[in-house]
DNA sequence: TCCCAGGCTCTCT
DNA sequence: AGAGAGCATGGG
């Protein structure tokens, strides 16, 4: 199934998008970038300012429903240049991390993944996570045309850490297995939904392995609550070599984007020093 | 060999 | 309540 959104001139970049560490199942193969969503096996590019949703795996699909997917899915309804407006002149590094990576969207993820994958990014590197990750649902998915789904969240409550230890997940799998069994024993993403910010984290960091960076993840990338504002090593950093003393309070409503766009700034421009570095020296 | 990575838990003050 | 060690694993 081909499904074609138009972009109307809008800023927006799948690179940037999926390298920006909201999601770890996107790969690029020559300009075109393959992910598993939910079951369904994509393939995504951008072509005349169209972005096109190409679906390898199109049973019982029904277009008009798709449609809606994606189109929530990379938040396209969301009016990102009136984000960028209020994010404006509030500070110099926001305003250039903005120019230059102002095509990035907020993904609405699902919530199990989410909230999984981010128990395993804590104390991990990027490359690291998307490895656990991807053998999480090679060992434990569903098989689909060429790739795996992200494992049901029910199966996996029935394991015990132990049964992970293929994934190499380490410390994290009795995370992963806790987090799996609350959800399966009641906590849902429909009443979550319903509730503030404080009292979603306060009931998902019930949850071993889920402190404030992880529910603030789940947070924004699940919920799409824009104004969380996960804080990890880079963002910590950030806030204290450019925002000294201050709070995410300073960039509002849409904290959480801001924090996208420092984040990969930060990120790209440390490993351009990097890069640097090593060629200077080799 | 040591340090770091989209942190959190547990223990000790 | 706040500080600090420990945690699995792999890359640099």
């Amino acid at each position: 199934m081909e499904l074609d959104f138009n972009l109307n001139q809008k800023k927006f970049d799948l690179d940037q998008t999926f390298d920006c560490g909201q999601c770890f199942r996107w790969f690029k193969i020559k300009e075109k970038w393959y992910g598993v969503v939910q079951g369904r096996e994509a393939e995504a590019y951008i072509c005349d300012n169209l972005l096109k949703i190409n679906i390898l795996n199109d049973q019982d699909l029904n277009h008009e429903d798709e449609f809606k997917f994606w189109e929530n899915y990379f938040d396209l309804d969301t009016d990102y240049i009136l984000v960028k407006e209020k994010l404006k002149n509030i500070d110099n590094t926001l305003d250039f991390a903005m120019e230059k990576f102002g095509g990035i969207r907020i993904l609405n993820q699902n919530f199990w993944e989410t909230l999984c994958s981010f128990i395993i990014s804590q104390n991990n590197n990027i490359p690291r996570i998307k490895s656990i990750i991807k053998n999480f649902c090679r060992y434990f998915g569903k098989k689909l045309k060429s790739n795996y789904a992200f494992p049901e969240v029910n199966h996996i409550a029935d394991l015990c850490p132990n049964d992970l230890n293929i994934i190499k997940s380490g410390f994290r799998s009795k995370y992963i297995i806790d987090a799996a069994r609350k959800i399966k024993n009641g906590i849902k993403f429909e009443e979550l939904a319903n509730y503030s910010n404080k009292d979603v984290v306060k009931i998902i960091s019930k949850i071993k392995g889920v402190g404030p960076k992880v529910s603030s993840c789940v947070l924004l990338y699940s919920f799409h609550r824009l104004n969380a504002f996960p804080i990890d090593v880079w963002i910590r950093r950030t806030m204290q070599e450019n925002f000294s003393g201050k709070t995410s309070d300073i960039f509002g409503e849409f904290a959480g984007v801001a924090q996208q766009y420092l984040f990969s700034f930060k990120r790209t421009t440390k490993i351009y020093e990097n890069s640097t570095f090593k060629s200077q020296n080799s």
